[in-house]
DNA sequence: AGCACGCCGACT
DNA sequence: GTCGGCGTGCTC
């Protein structure tokens, strides 16, 4: 069994005294690269999970490469380095994984450590798993018989075995008895798994019965599962198409290989019940979930069951892309053009983009669904590098809503009112109808400003360049970018005058406050992430609504997305220009798709719905194009006004933003860079400008925006850029690849 | 990311 | 005289 290792001279040049070989080891942690260290002839291979010594600490990594040839830079001698640990008894990452790091890591322009602990995040996974004990019938007999005693050996007849709780509980008697029974050993007590398995969802179970079309979209989906092989398909089906229950088609197509496993994206902690609902319906089983809100216990148990290929479906949050999957063989990202799938803190990273990635570096499909597809995808279909499939029905011969704008110019809203007459009306007769009216403005707490009328003082964060907003059921006014919060004060900060703070601009509790006086008696319900602070509260607010228990939601974008309610058939939207400001390259896009979303939770089901639309723009293309329906021609429009300004996708962005507690060491960053900028053609630097937040949790910000053409490497420049100068210690340099955050 | 090393203010 | 603030720098 054990072959002697071939031993050439290089390898015999790197071996020490002791048999031991250089590897180098990724760690978790932000650090330049692998480290070295030495390991025993022959090394374990490469992606095995090893616990290495570093300053003293245990620390766990991943061997990244063994038999090392070229020369780094600077290669620190044998005898410097320390002998690994010992090595975790656990499945190797796969090489495709340990590629896809490295890519991440170079493509977004962090360190290969900082991508190594999206997907190390849960060290414990790597231990034992954990043991619980539970207990049955024994090898002796009791040495005394007692009625108590006899019921116990009675549950235990059939031979289960049982957690002595259940068993004492189930015999009617106390843990002590059992415990005698334990000391004699007429029942004995054995190790079991802590966590059972998860239970496999049934590819074979009879789905729900599809439409025609949705036959259709589902056979091109399960073509490209069978066969195999990267390929991106876009799937775009208007709102209430029943897109889900199409990919569902292609999730059981690929559960059919032995040992695959499929990851499902949903943007944010969406992972609707009603998702998780329909997902079990079909295949039997809930999926595993992977979000932010586990439990320490559920995140080990998750993650060790994706490492061993035990979880077949995860449905997780952006985060689940770094799951280490061994045999995945599909992955979807549903919603696929919703912003948050972009991280905007620490490694910044897209998702869906690293999706494209993962699903082509491992040689499988993705498939990107969507009513409102991203600019970047459609482009892609019509580049014809994805699959272009789509869906135009809505699923049981729902129509889609009528849509009308409501011209706030004509008749402006009384001071303190933002519910035009028509809307007024429309809501009045939807209550008369018994069904139920969603309101949309995407505007956490009471108001966005408040302002003294004695001196005209606006209440500003300290910390950040932005409003405080009033939050009136909690009683505070609150800054929405760094957390900063203050009691509701009673006078006036600046001038000290009393009563003098006045609310300006609604916010969706104050839009409910003005609903509860114009409707007393109907039943309303505020979902903004605030209220809905857990899944458990999401999934009781959503319940709620379910079942008729609500007559009218008002809602920030949480509502937005992919809820069913089957009678809903009214949705207003209160200020629908709101996304149109801020000015960022997506803001048109990403209202339209907004607004979309949003009109379609009416008249999903019997009876038909309608949507109106509260604007002071109702020329706008938005609007216009939400009134005509003509998706394709805005998008079109859309495309062309960005590759005429060489912008995302037609070009590419990259933003760098510096910041300092100190504005003089910003400032002179600023300069610095500002004068080493780089200059060549397609090439287009602006900066360093303050950001537009300027100042946020204290420190002052500055940014400098690079523009190239779509054939140039942004990630080079800047890495040869930032080579040529060095900074103030203290100004801290984050790269954005594709931003989309200008804040 | 930790953690130690290192140089300047209010305490036993 | 010391404890301790967190700026800086290193970890194979």
């Amino acid at each position: 069994m054990y072959n002697t290792p071939m031993t050439n001279e290089a390898e015999q040049e790197q071996t020490g005294l002791l048999g031991e070989v250089r590897i180098s080891v990724l760690l978790p942690l932000p650090l330049a690269g692998p480290l070295d260290y030495l390991a025993p002839f022959p090394p374990p291979k490469p992606g095995s999970f090893v616990e290495v010594p570093l300053s003293g600490r245990k620390r766990i990594g991943v061997i990244w490469e063994t038999g090392k040839k070229e020369m780094r830079g600077k290669i620190l001698p044998l005898e410097k380095l320390k002998p690994i640990h010992s090595v975790i008894d656990v499945p190797p990452l796969t090489t495709v994984l340990r590629r896809f790091v490295d890519w991440v890591a170079g493509y977004n322009m962090a360190s290969q450590g900082a991508v190594l602990r999206m997907i190390l995040n849960t060290p414990e996974a790597l231990g034992p798993p954990p043991v619980t004990i539970k207990y049955k019938k024994g090898m002796l007999e009791p040495d005394r018989m007692t009625a108590a005693r006899s019921r116990v050996l009675d549950v235990l007849a059939d031979g289960r075995a049982w957690h002595i709780k259940g068993l004492a509980k189930a015999a009617g008697v106390s843990d002590s008895v059992i415990r005698g029974l334990i000391k004699s050993g007429a029942v004995e007590g054995l190790e079991v798994p802590a966590d059972a398995a998860y239970p496999a969802p049934d590819p074979f179970r009879e789905g729900p019965v599809l439409t025609a079309e949705q036959k259709e979209a589902a056979a091109v989906l399960c073509k490209y599962v069978d066969q195999g092989g990267y390929q991106t398909i876009l799937l775009e089906g208007v709102t209430g198409s029943g897109k889900t229950e199409v990919y569902f088609e292609a999730v059981a197509r690929a559960l059919r290989k032995p040992g695959a496993q499929v990851l499902v994206l949903l943007p944010e902690i969406a992972l609707t019940t009603q998702w998780l609902e329909r997902f079990k319906e079909r295949f039997g089983v809930p999926p595993v979930e992977w979000h932010s809100g586990l439990r320490k216990s559920e995140r080990r148990r998750a993650w060790r069951a994706a490492l061993d290929g035990q979880a077949r479906v995860v449905v997780g949050a952006r985060s689940a892309l770094f799951l280490p999957f061994p045999g995945l063989e599909l992955i979807i990202a549903d919603e696929e053009h919703d912003v948050s799938f972009k991280q905007e803190e620490g490694v910044l990273y897209h998702a869906r983009d690293m999706a494209v990635v993962r699903a082509s570096q491992t040689g499988i499909p993705l498939i990107l669904a969507s009513a409102t597809p991203s600019l970047e995808s459609l482009i892609n279909c019509q580049r014809e590098r994805y699959r272009h499939v789509r869906m135009k029905d809505r699923y049981g011969g729902a129509r889609l809503p009528e849509i009308i704008a409501v011209d706030m110019r004509r008749d402006p809203l009384p001071a303190g009112s933002w519910l035009s007459p028509e809307l007024a009306g429309a809501i009045t007769q939807t209550l008369e109808a018994g069904h139920q009216t969603l309101l949309f403005l995407n505007r956490r707490g009471y108001a966005p400003l408040t302002l003294c009328r004695a001196c005209g003082e606006r209440l500003e964060c300290p910390n950040c360049t932005a409003w405080l907003v009033e939050h009136r059921y909690q009683g505070r006014l609150m800054c929405h970018h760094c957390g900063y919060g203050m009691r509701i004060p009673d006078h006036c900060p600046e001038c000290e005058s009393e009563d003098s703070l006045t609310a300006c601009g609604p916010g969706v509790e104050r839009l409910a406050e003005e609903v509860k006086n114009r409707f007393p008696a109907a039943r309303l319900r505020v979902m903004a992430s605030d209220q809905m602070t857990t899944p458990a509260k999401a999934a009781a607010a959503i319940a709620d609504i379910e079942s008729g228990r609500v007559d009218i939601v008002i809602g920030t974008q949480i509502i937005t997305k992919g809820y069913h309610f089957p009678n809903l058939t009214l949705v207003g939207i209160i200020d629908a220009d709101l996304g149109l400001k801020g000015g960022d390259l997506r803001a048109i896009e990403r209202t339209y798709q907004q607004l979309i979303q949003v009109s379609g939770r009416a008249g999903r089901a019997k009876h038909p719905g309608r949507v109106l639309i509260q604007t002071y723009f109702p020329d706008h293309p938005v609007m216009a194009a939400m009134i005509s329906g003509d998706q394709d021609r805005f998008m079109q429009a859309e495309a062309e006004a960005r590759e005429a300004a060489s912008l995302p996708p037609y070009g590419k962005l990259v933003a760098l933003i510096l910041s300092s507690r100190n504005q003089p060491n910003l400032q002179e960053a600023g300069r610095m860079l500002g004068h080493k900028a780089p200059q060549s053609d397609g090439l287009l630097i602006l900066g360093p400008a303050p950001a537009p937040l300027s100042q946020i949790r204290g420190r002052f910000r500055a940014r400098f925006l690079i523009k190239t053409g779509a054939n140039l490497s942004p990630q080079k420049l800047v890495r040869k850029w930032l080579k040529t100068v060095s900074l103030p210690s203290d100004v801290r340099v984050k790269i954005d690849i594709d931003p989309y955050s200008f804040l």
